[in-house]
RNA sequence: GGGGGUGUAGCUCAGUUGGUUAGAGCGCUGGCCUGUCACGCCAGAGGCCGCGGGUUCGAGUCCCGUCACUCCCGCCA
């Protein structure tokens, strides 16, 4: 045991029997110290983070979760052969004299750059082997080796600071949805399985042979039932599950949401909680400007001007219909399209007006499964190329105008049936937007996606279904449903996105028994159907259900967005791989019979194969 | 399930129209160095060129198959 007289007021050591009693393992941490603490002697511990050995003076970067500190030590020392040896990421405890370095020496770059320790003593307390990865570079290893050795990547800087961001902005949401007076529950975790969405992960019940309870996609039943029981505000960092197959933005299995529910609320009320709780998240940790205009756009509009329903409305550019204009052309591709039913959408090309530009376009198109994207280019006051050729000038100068274009710029045409028509005009809005760097990088902007449509017809079948979630409330309630061509049913459904990024959906839900009966009945479900699938929804709006609704934001997406990491697993802990494995803990994994037995689960021939 | 990309030293990557003994940086081992902070210098070890087959006098390089990772489509109320 160390006793020691010289730091009696550090408040991590202490006083036993007048004596004080040096901290066994610091005294600070690797971040704090500075020239106040001249002349200290202080107890640092940490992982070597780099050794700088000059042969009679050794140089040791001591890191841990708060910083970085310089210790040094010369070969007069006794523990200099101790210090020399350490490999890096090894674990020592270092004591020694906190010493102001002088001024040639001092390093700006690190928070405890004015001051160095002079170590006295040195305690290994875990050595490390040769190392996987390099934890002190800033270069990543491969994928694989990092999720194998995610402890070690974890210890790097920016992945690192990627969690602990995580963790602020969580607590930070936790703060704002508190403020507003919303409770914050727990819902189970091993519930039923539930026929709408995604496919289900299955955990096999073993307490009743042949029956499963499911991990829960979202809370979204429970959010409702607790309206139901009266609790007015909830919400939840929510993990969600989902089987389904990964990207670079969907982590496979599982992720978070803030899950929220309201009672006595129509959609603005929703919006205007969400609103402050999100722009002020990314306020704070972002140093991005925000704009705090959350435009409303209808899904209608989205898919028209924008090609799809997440938006990044930072790109400068609006598509539009100009299927009248080349109807009945002499351009007989998109004439004869028409007559079949296709539509024309137009992507106005700011400068981007060359036939380089036009030609990469087109190959674009054609990598993306188009048959290719048509151009006009103006230039001189002439509209130009095949298109402009057929169409003749006085049509293309009207595309010109109606998509206020100069000269310099290009109109570039996709023409399909509206679904693909749009979708690959959307495609081509950002490509321009990304290759003609208009995208304002310094900046948030948020959008709400409102009047999403009730119900979608199957294109292969025909066949009438929820095109969202057949919780929602249909706009117009009952009536609409009974009177109106169901395809024109709105839900009172909106998404909210970010920078073309989907961060949330939700919707006013339906609490109206006879009305969900009806919903469903056009979806082709009769009355036996709700009452099966979701026994507990349909009796608890039986019983006195208060109109309300929520939204479910992604927790994942916005740390990303606000870290502005490409890829989700950054900002997640102990992420999956894309096939859905932990190979850190080798999950998913063989088990033993035993344990199938209890759960009666057989293996089928082609799983014992692999086994 | 389908398409693209990648696979070479512990890690990150280079490797020409197919041609001697496959290279670099970091790391590792040993040596030198008293003010570095991505310290510097010298030397060394380390390779089933993902795996299998084929073409060829000769394959890291070309062809076929296969596996792994990754991105995208499908899927994601």
């Amino acid at each position: 045991m160390q006793f020691d007289k010289i730091d009696a007021y550090c408040p991590r050591n202490k006083m036993i029997f007048g004596v004080n009693h040096m901290h066994r393992y610091r005294t600070h941490n690797c971040g704090e110290l500075s020239e106040k603490n001249e002349n200290v002697r202080v107890k640092i511990s940490g992982w070597v983070h780099r050794k700088r050995d000059h042969g009679s003076l050794l140089f040791v970067d001591l890191r841990d979760h708060y910083g970085l500190t310089q210790c040094v030590i010369d070969t007069s020392d006794s523990a200099f052969s101790i210090v020399e040896s350490l490999r890096n990421e090894s674990v020592v405890t270092i004591t020694g004299l906190v010493k102001k370095r002088s001024d040639e020496t001092v390093n700006n770059n690190l928070k405890t750059g004015q001051i160095e320790v002079l170590i006295e003593e040195i305690i290994v307390q875990s050595e490390a082997e040769m190392l996987p990865l390099q934890v002190n570079s800033d270069d990543d290893a491969g994928e694989e080796t990092r999720l194998r050795y995610r402890y070690l990547d974890l210890r790097r800087t920016r992945p690192h600071n990627n969690i602990v961001l995580r963790s602020k902005i969580i607590q930070s949401i936790r703060n704002r949805m508190i403020e507003q007076g919303f409770s914050e529950f727990q819902t189970p975790i091993l519930t039923a399985s539930s026929p709408e969405g995604a496919r289900d992960f299955l955990v096999p019940a073993r307490l009743h042979p042949g029956k499963f309870y499911a991990l829960p996609q979202a809370p979204q039943q429970f959010k409702q039932l607790i309206m139901m029981a009266g609790f007015e505000k909830y919400f939840q960092i929510a993990p969600c599950f989902r089987d389904e197959d990964s990207r670079a933005d969907r982590s496979p299995g599982e992720f978070y949401q803030l899950d929220l529910e309201m009672s006595f609320v129509e959609q603005e009320d929703v919006f205007a909680t969400v609103e402050p709780v999100i722009a002020g998240v990314f306020e704070e940790f972002s140093g991005k400007k925000i704009d705090l205009n959350f435009e409303h756009i209808s899904y209608a509009d989205s898919m028209l001007k924008y090609g799809n329903d997440k938006p990044d409305l930072r790109i400068p550019i609006e598509i539009a219909d100009v299927t009248d204009i080349f109807r009945g052309s002499d351009f007989s591709i998109f004439a004869k399209n028409i007559e079949k039913g296709a539509v024309v959408r137009a992507i106005p090309g700011p400068k981007c007006g060359s036939r380089a530009i036009a030609d990469r376009m087109n190959s674009w198109a054609q990598s993306e499964g188009a048959a290719g994207l048509g151009y006009i280019i103006y230039s001189n006051e002439e509209a130009k190329g095949p298109v402009a050729k057929a169409l003749g000038q006085k049509k293309s100068n009207e595309i010109k105008s109606k998509l206020s274009l100069e000269d310099g710029d290009a109109a570039f045409f996709s023409c399909a049936f509206e679904k693909e028509a749009s979708s690959l005009a959307g495609r081509a809005r950002v490509r321009i937007g990304t290759e003609q760097e208009l995208i304002d990088e310094t900046v948030f902007k948020f959008c709400w996606i409102v009047d999403f449509p009730m119900f979608e017809k199957d294109e292969l079948t025909g066949k009438i279904e929820f095109s969202h979630n057949p919780f929602s409330m249909p706009q117009g309630g009952m009536e609409a449903l009974n009177t109106k061509d169901p395809l024109e049913i709105k839900a009172w459904q909106y998404d909210l996105v970010c920078n073309g990024v989907e961060l949330s959906s939700g919707a006013i839900r339906n609490h109206l028994p006879e009305v969900m009966y009806r919903a469903f009945e056009i979806a082709g479900y009769g009355p036996e159907v709700v009452d099966e699938k979701f026994p507990a929804m349909i009796n608890a709006f039986k019983f006195g259900a208060p109109p309300h609704g929520g939204i479910a934001p992604g927790i994942d997406r916005i740390v990303m967005l606000i870290a502005q990491e490409p890829n989700i697993r950054e900002i997640i802990l102990f992420p999956m791989n894309g096939k859905a494995e932990d190979i850190m803990m080798s999950a998913p994994s063989l088990v033993d019979e035993k344990q199938l037995n209890e759960l009666h689960i057989r293996k089928t021939s082609s799983s014992q194969k692999i086994s």
